[in-house]
RNA sequence: GGAGAGAUGGCUGAGUGGUUGAAAGCGGCGGUCUUGAAAACCGUUGAGCUCGUAAGGGCUCCGGGGGUUCGAAUCCCUCUCUCUCCGCCA
């Protein structure tokens, strides 16, 4: 959520920033609603005041032994009439709450103003891509040959998107994970965590997907409102709901390996075919949560992490800083990392790191203590994939492919396959 | 799933209708003492919102929501969660 305060004092500002990724702010509606709950606020507000005072006179009379007749028969309306003021405001307040629940974080004064995908920025390439002596397959090609990717299966179990993986590959996405996570934890500094991947809606309203991207969750069935969780940066960044941590805690660094759930809603008929899109897929998320004046410092850091697997596993990529169009609600700023794909001969989308500020601190009530002035405040928090696992396994099949369907194994990798060092 | 108990400030834990945002202890912070530290002693120490240039006011909050009342941490209803015992279970 933005700062009701900016919002306040700065709304023609905020408008403008907000042009920036395309919403138009309904400057006129957030005025008038403003205006009524500043009046509102300031009448219940002295409601209560007189409320408290006649209702402390009634109590200091009777312990005097005095007849309090009088004063109830006075107080007697006053209770009515807040009534009134306590619901209106309340509505009023609810309404701007509800307003302000949707709209997205403002973005960095780096990031690039733009509409699409299109007008996202180029920062650096890593690698070269593979020139191949034959016609390099997709992995749902080689998947199949090695017998270890099955589509059909998956349907049959489920539905469209989801996938049965077997034998050296399954291996193989295991060993992804397995890598990853030694690699963040040994080398990188976070702290290992494992957290649930069913979370009620203060979770995901906490980190930003609700209300606003319900339809991109699956919701479980049954009287009580749950979800699976997209991505395990909502119940990681949501460990710090309603808390306040001392200075001395942070950076808090965490690692997450978990499964992610995404309905895909609106993504029909895109990458339909092979892995790219799954309705299941495991991830391993890096998340940190820092002081405010650290946290652009640490998005270099975490995605400098996130790359560090692709360089590890030598998979040339390139980072792209996502443009004020294409950047996700709750960033403030985004760097995509994307991986070469030699089956599609382009690069896809295998991380996203973000900078949200405030945002989603404000939103759930994350805080630090400031020796500076010895109060609560929000702290900042970033997310990132390090990596999408189910995405790199693709990656590595297609890009350490063989003409005879072989798939070599990246060095960094083999220990975590028992040394082999080829499969298929 | 059955039966019972409970939810109070960073923590432990008092408080059953009237200056109680809340005793006490612990912890934290500041000070006295000390070469320094510890101990002891003294003081201080919740959060959110809001009005105000400021100084400084005001409001809300004792798990969530609703109700009774002039007045609720205290009474009533409801939901959620936690704990104990029994059953079941990876």
């Amino acid at each position: 959520m933005l700062d009701p305060k900016l919002i306040r004092s700065d709304l023609q500002g905020v408008a403008a920033q907000l042009k920036k990724r395309g919403i138009t702010l309904d400057v006129a509606r957030l005025e008038a609603l403003e205006e009524q709950r500043k009046s509102l606020q300031i009448k219940t507000q002295d409601l209560q005041n007189e409320r408290n005072v006649r209702s402390k006179a009634v109590g200091q009379a009777k312990a005097a032994g005095k007849n309090v007749d009088e004063i109830l028969k006075e107080v007697k309306d006053l209770g009515d009439s807040l009534k009134v003021t306590e619901e209106l405001l309340t509505k009023i307040q609810s309404e701007l709450q509800d307003y302000l629940a949707r709209l997205p974080n403002l973005t960095h004064e780096s990031v690039p103003v733009g509409k699409s995908e299109e007008d996202n920025l180029l920062i650096r390439t890593w690698g070269e891509p593979r020139q191949f002596s034959f016609t390099p397959k997709d992995h749902v090609d080689l998947g199949a040959a090695l017998k270890g990717m099955d589509f059909e299966n998956g349907v049959k179990l489920s539905k469209a998107r989801f996938v049965v993986l077997r034998n050296d590959v399954a291996k193989l996405h295991r060993a992804l994970a397995q890598f990853m996570l030694d690699l963040h934890t040994n080398e990188h500094g976070y702290q290992e965590i494992s957290v649930p991947y069913i979370v009620n809606a203060a979770s995901l309203y906490g980190t930003g997907q609700l209300p606003n991207l319900k339809e991109d969750l699956f919701a479980l069935a049954g009287e009580e409102e749950l979800y699976l969780i997209p991505t395990s940066e909502v119940p990681v960044t949501s460990t710090l709901r309603d808390e306040i941590v001392e200075a001395e805690q942070l950076p808090i660094k965490y690692v997450c390996h978990s499964t992610c759930f995404r309905s895909e809603a609106g993504s029909y008929g895109k990458d339909t075919r092979g892995m790219i899109r799954q309705h299941q897929f495991e991830k391993v998320e890096l998340v940190h949560i820092v002081k405010p004046e650290d946290s652009y410092a640490a998005l270099e850091e975490l995605t400098h992490h996130a790359e560090m697997v692709l360089q590890k596993l030598e998979l040339p990529y390139r980072v792209l800083a996502l443009c004020t169009g294409d950047i996700g609600f709750a960033a403030a700023k985004t760097y995509d990392l994307e991986v070469w794909l030699p089956g599609q001969q382009r690069y896809r989308e295998i991380s996203s790191c973000s900078n949200t500020e405030a945002f989603q601190a404000r939103r759930m009530g994350a805080r630090w203590r400031n020796p500076a002035t010895g109060k609560p405040e929000l702290v900042h928090t970033l997310n990132g994939s390090g990596l999408a696992v189910g995405r790199t396994l693709v990656a590595v099949l297609e890009n350490y492919q063989e003409e005879n369907g072989q798939i070599r194994i990246p060095v960094a990798l083999q220990p975590y396959m028992s040394g082999l060092k080829v499969i298929g």
